[in-house]
DNA sequence: AGTGTTTCTTAATCTAGGTTAAGAATTTCA
DNA sequence: TGAAATTCTTAACCTAGATTAAGAAACACT
């Protein structure tokens, strides 16, 4: 991802915001729902569900933009919180920032690519939830995103990959056995 | 979702096709890959994985739009299968129909509704695939595609679902015995 | 209409990952 | 720096859903 300042209106009246570690931007239920754009600092969304767990729905370090989409675009109820998981600095994005009438055409253009790359992530994270077991979902995160262990508790990668914080343990375990 | 013809260049120069049940109009690692406007029929987009085993990502009846969008938008191979189930009348939208340089202001915009929406689904999918049984995920499906089944084989409805066709019968079996 | 093919069901068995529990390691913060 | 809180590991046991198998039902095609 570029610049984000190229991609939307950030350039001169947006101002970063700090947050503290377990701050909590943004809840489950709340409208005027904002996206989050990470310039320190590391953030989460999740959500919890009927019966009362949580599900890591992403991460978002450095660089990343971070939001309910559907919620921010329409404004509708957040489905997920979104939390500070270290010290940050993060750029506020409004529904005003975001929405079709305040952006030019490259804007736009940007945005639908954002959008575009944002459904391919998730339509590989789905095939993999259905094709791809613990172990193998485990290795494919490490992966993707090689420096997040490290920064995140290791039950929230588990949770991540909708597993038990005991089922990740067992399979670390067996990968430092086996070599 | 409204008339696709606003949203899209669809209007004239854009005929439909008619394709038998069975055709494939898309393979995994086709480039130039389409979208697809369901006019009359159903289609199905799937993956099959590297143990040769194949996942349902979705059905498309009729007014839907399917595609692998990212492949689609930025020229890469296919992800996704797309198949007819039944015969069907479709739009095929190829690269130059649906790319940022040649829409005008408003198609831009329900573009980026439609992606938005998109987005939304997959979010609550992925939630749903962390958080539920196979049997509320059965009940949800069939409560959002009241009119699936019937038209559907069930072991591709359990293929939807991430199950194997015998989980779903067992389920089956035991919702109509209870009541 | 009749035969081959695909789909659905049921049942027995197996297994990945969940649950429970308890101790060890690490982090937090006064 | 030291006590309390959180996180991680290990292990025993449990369960949802996978696998295998085989018969029944539904479809497809001449």
């Amino acid at each position: 991802m570029d610049n984000l300042n190229d991609i939307l209106n950030l350039s001169n009246e947006l101002t970063s915001r700090s947050f503290k570690k377990g701050d909590i931007l943004q809840s489950q239920g709340d409208l005027n729902s904002s996206a989050y754009f990470v310039k320190q600092g590391l953030l989460r969304s999740y959500t919890i569900d009927h019966k009362g767990k949580e599900h890591i729905f992403m991460f978002a370090p450095e660089n990343w933009i971070i939001s309910d989409i559907e919620s921010q675009q329409f404004d509708q109820p957040s489905e997920l919180y979104i939390e500070c998981l270290e010290d940050s600095e993060v750029i506020v994005l409004d529904r005003q920032n975001l929405v079709s009438s305040t952006l030019d055409y490259t804007q736009f253009d940007r945005m639908l690519t954002l959008l575009s790359r944002r459904v391919g992530v998730l339509q590989r994270r789905i095939i993999m939830m259905m094709s791809a077991t613990a172990k193998e979902r485990y290795e494919q995160f490490i992966q993707s995103y090689p420096n997040l262990p490290g920064r995140v508790p290791q039950k929230m990668i588990a949770s991540h990959l909708g597993i038990t914080p005991e089922a990740l343990s067992k399979i670390r375990g067996q990968i430092a056995r086996n070599q």
